[in-house]
DNA sequence: TGGCTGACTTTCG
DNA sequence: ACGAAAGCCAGCC
């Protein structure tokens, strides 16, 4: 639980996104789907945004459904994301994820939901 | 108070 | 297959 008093939904997606183990990767509707609210895909890289002060939620690990780096634009540097997935050892070429499909973390998966 | 915007996703034309 | 619109929710003007 952080400060979260009245929005649980930013603690729950830096939960969610917490739990992304290293070298895997997410998507905003997997988290939003997870959480109930699957049309508020948007929420979650909102969330995100608010999320920059947070060490703890690796946030370049959440990407788009086609496992694009729509966010790595908010990430003060344009290959700071890139950086930080090669780090976790996620290649990245064109700021899409390479085998994505295999490094998909999906929560309601791996969570066993 | 009301309306626009936004790190998205899905569906209709 | 591509383009446009809807759905969703929270923050900001």
């Amino acid at each position: 639980m952080a400060q979260a008093d009245h929005s649980n939904f930013f603690a729950d997606v830096y939960e969610v996104v917490k739990l992304v183990p290293r070298g895997r990767v997410t998507t905003y509707g997997a988290i939003a789907r997870y959480l109930g609210r699957k049309g508020s895909a948007r929420m979650v890289g909102w969330a995100l945004i608010a999320a920059h002060p947070f060490p703890d939620v690796p946030a370049h690990r959440v990407v788009n459904r086609t496992g694009l780096l729509t966010g790595k634009q908010h990430f003060g540097s344009p290959t700071a994301m890139q950086e930080l997935l090669e780090a976790d050892g996620v290649k990245i070429v064109d700021d899409q994820v390479q085998n994505f499909s295999k490094l998909l973390w999906l929560p309601e998966t791996e969570l066993g939901m």
